[in-house]
DNA sequence: TATTGACTTAAAGTACGCTTTAAGAAGTAC
DNA sequence: GTACTTCTTAAAGCGTACTTTAAGTCAATA
């Protein structure tokens, strides 16, 4: 049912010293066995699992801090998580459309490149 | 004709020590004058602002450096140059897609959790 | 019992893209 | 000529998200 550090590590990808990082972080919260290891559950593999999408998504760790806080506290706080993602989404919105403006402007500067070489023929 | 560097970094809102990073990158070369200042032109001007558009894709400096390079080279290095852009608007169009998908990813999310809302309700 | 391997912590190191600091030199204003 | 501003360099500092190192602890195996 409990897996040590290195388990875990194994099962999610992600590095100890990172785990680690995490919980000293506050993103999850650890129990520890009899000699003061790290002990970690079924649950939290999908939890982990959830802050990496969020990461990939480009949050930072100290507003996925700030969801882990609210989830850890309980039921009662998913409205205000679902806060939290929208305004999150909104981020990501902003993003896809900024790349795919980037996209187009170097689309143009390519098209000006292709003039020159046609020229240069 | 000639700006000095404080004036080059109003003109340009890049500022002074950016300027003399970007130079020691090699990003971008710049003469002196009898007392050791740097001298920009105007087509330093024009030059600045096609770095920062790279950067602004997301161009990382070293391959920003690799372009400058080719580009002090002269014409003939025009199609090496085209190649990278090409692969640079590869990477863009990556980045394009996956931020697309992290606002789907990040949607069903979103509607999952308006579920649980309704059924707590 | 002795060794091995996985764990523990705190602190320092890393990469990137700068910014800040420190100390000095040179041009400009009066 | 002297005060002021802007420039010069090298080196250290910063924020983020970790990784690496060092020194020690604990449990399992031979």
């Amino acid at each position: 049912m409990h897996m040590t550090i290195g388990e875990f590590s194994k099962l999610t990808g992600i590095s100890c010293s990172a785990l680690r990082y995490y919980e000293e972080k506050g993103l999850i919260r650890v129990g520890r066995d009899g000699g003061n290891r790290r002990e970690y559950s079924e649950k939290d593999t999908e939890w982990i699992k959830f802050l990496q999408k969020l990461k990939n998504t480009g949050m930072n760790l100290g507003d996925m801090k700030g969801y882990s806080d609210l989830r850890y506290e309980g039921e009662t706080t998913v409205s205000e998580r679902l806060e939290l993602l929208e305004k999150h989404r909104a981020y990501v919105d902003g993003q896809t459309a900024k790349w795919r403006e980037y996209s187009q402007n170097l689309n143009a500067k390519i098209e000006l490149y292709r003039e020159m070489l046609r020229r240069q023929k």
